[in-house]
Formats: structure tokens, sequence, C-alpha cells
DNA sequence: CTGAGCATGTAACCCGTTACATGATTTC
DNA sequence: GAAATCATGTAACGGGTTACATGCTCAG
């Protein structure tokens, strides 16, 4: 993983930093990137030699750096490409939260929490829907990686609203079986 | 986020950098982390005032540096426990993968790669269900964060496996339909 | 003249990983 | 005496965030 295969790959045409920086906030969604490590990580590749680049003056404001893949780059691209997906460990914080509310305080504020943290995953829901719908009269085809990306987060998000739904359900009967409050 | 919060919360007993080590290592798919972190966040919060120690005699091996919250720590914790919760983005960089694999290679190839993606995730689904049917006869309130994690697990599980189906079967009707291989 | 957009960067920090060092005690 | 377990660390690196600096051009 990491921002420079993503790079690697964005680079299909020659692009600047700032492009990047653009096409990747375009695809909020799927990742995001300050512009301070675009920036950085392009020059590491370069002196990588899996770019290069070269100034370029601009209409508006000052020169831009134009940067394209090198047969290193592409060969680089290639072997990450056939390598091994990388499916790693989330760390979701919410449930050490969640835990410790239980625990060192009250059911019933973790389950207060919770709700709070339904809400998040709704709202964030909600847009993606929004999306979808809005996406829904253009060709399929046309933005693979979007729909996909769009699949796999309204799918995935409904699996975590039903989760609180369903943890709020069994805090609620923890909190009424009479446990102390406050421990 | 960060070890600290997780240190901080599971100190309600005092306990060294090594108790907390096993202890995170025993709830494996919640959370993980490396000793020469341990140690180095606990010594961080003690100089933050967090936590203090001292150091014990233990019958086996070297002394052990015995960490418990101060007041401050306390209400450090009570401070996060209260704040929003933080619902991160992910980044799914096999997403990235599969929109190169398809743009710049060949859509077919892509859909080999889900299919190992879709392994990966059955393969760690597989793992979780295993989990749930052993815990199946415990009362579920004896570990309840253990519970909820699992759940949680499930479901996002679940549903990626799903998502690597659809998305196979669309990749599927894409390549057959004729498009250019290699473009 | 101001402010928005273009365009690139530096420095400091935070969180985490990897590899390795040290040394004691117990068990085989 | 070798290996396992107890127990604590250091150093270097990787990946990312935050805050800020710089300076240009064009529209209002």
């Amino acid at each position: 993983m990491s921002l420079r295969y993503l790079l690697l790959g964005l680079l299909e045409n020659p692009a600047s930093g700032y492009d990047l920086k653009q096409k990747i906030d375009s695809m909020s969604h799927l990742w995001a990137a300050e512009s301070s490590q675009i920036y950085g990580t392009l020059r590491g590749l370069e002196q990588d030699g899996l770019l290069r680049s070269k100034a370029q003056k601009s209409e508006k404001g000052p020169d831009r750096r134009v940067y394209s893949r090198t047969r290193a780059g592409q060969s680089t691209l290639d072997e990450w490409l056939d390598s091994d997906p990388e499916v790693g460990q989330e760390r979701l914080s919410v449930l050490a939260q969640i835990h410790f509310l239980c625990r060192a305080r009250d059911p019933a504020e973790a389950r207060t929490f919770l709700q709070r943290v339904r809400e998040r995953f709704a709202a964030r829901l909600a847009q993606y829907e929004a999306r979808r719908s809005a996406a829904e009269h253009e060709d399929p085809k046309a933005d693979l990686l979007g729909n996909l990306a769009l699949d796999l987060g309204l799918k995935t998000l409904r699996a975590r609203v039903e989760w609180c739904d369903e943890a709020i359900a069994k805090l609620g009967l923890l909190t009424r079986a009479g446990r102390p409050r406050r421990a």
C-alpha cells in the first residue's frame, strides 16, 4: 500500500503534483492525501528512478513540475499489481471506547456512545446512497472503480449500522437487567 | 486511535508493560502492539504525568516496572471516553489495485485478483465463525467486548465477501463483452 | 487592492513496525 | 549448558498529519 503505488498508478499520463492532488481529492471516499505528502513522495519516487520530471511553464501561477513514469516505474507498478492483495487489520478504537465505558463506567453510557457512533455511520451511509442514486443514470462501466468503491462503502456501512443497532439492543438489556450504575 | 488511550484504559489495576502486552495479545483480533511500542508509550505517558511507576522485584527474571494511573491519567481517559467517536477513513489499497489492473491491463486480471481478495476475506471470516461457535456456549455477558468485536468482524467480513462476489460477476460481464485485452 | 486559485514546498511531529540488544531465572 | 520465559529496552525507518511559508496570476 502507501501512496507511492497510487501515484505510480495514476501517472498513466504525465501530471504534476497539483494535478494528482486534484485527482485524489476527487476520489475522496477512496483515499486521502495532503499536498505535502504528495510532493514529498513524488520526489522520493524520482530519486528512486521510478519517475522522471521536467519543469514546465504554466499560464497561471508558477512553473509546474510534471512527472512521468520511467520504465523502472512501470515495472514496479506491474510487480505491485501482480503481488498479493493487502488485506490489513483495522483497529477500530471505537471498540476500545465501548469496552472501557462499559467496564469502568456505566453500560448506559456505552449505549449512548454507540448511538453517536451509529449516527456517524448512518450519515456517511446517507452520503453514499445519495451518490449512488446520482450515479444511477450513468453508464455503470464509465467509472468502474468509483462504482465498486461505492458498492463496498455501502455494504460496509450498512453492516456497521446494523451492528450498532444490535449492539445497542444488547446493551439495553444489560442496563435494564439492573447492573450497578457507576462501578 | 493510538495506543495511549488503550493502555490508559487497560490500567484499571497496576500492571507492567509485559502484563499489558499479554493482555493486548489476548485480544488479538481487536488490537496489536509490539513490546517496543508499549514500553515507549508507557514512558511517554509517565512523562506527561498520566501514569506513575515504581520498580518491583519479580521472582522470575529482572525487576518489573509497574504502572498505575494518576488522577491526571484518569481524567484524560474520561475525556477520551466522553469525546466523539473516531470513525476514520479506511484506505483499501485493494481498490486501487483493481482499478489499475482494469485500466492499464485486462479486466480479466482484475477478476482473478479479486478472487484472491475474496479468498483472504473468506479465510478470515472462517476464523471468526469458528471463534463464534466456540464461544457459543459461554455466557454472552462474560466477554462483552469480545463478542461485540466478533459480531462486528463477522458482519464486516460477510459484507466484503459478498461485495467480492458481486464485483467478480460484474467484471465477468465486462470481460465477456469483448472489451479489448491489454489497453 | 484583495482574495481566490495555482503551484510547490519545509519542519516538526505522531503512530507504528522491524530488527536487535540485554540479562535474569527456570526447566530439561 | 541450551532453550524457554520473564522483562525492558534502543535505533532506524515508514507512512502520514499539521501547520506554515512562498510566490505567481487573474477576476472583481
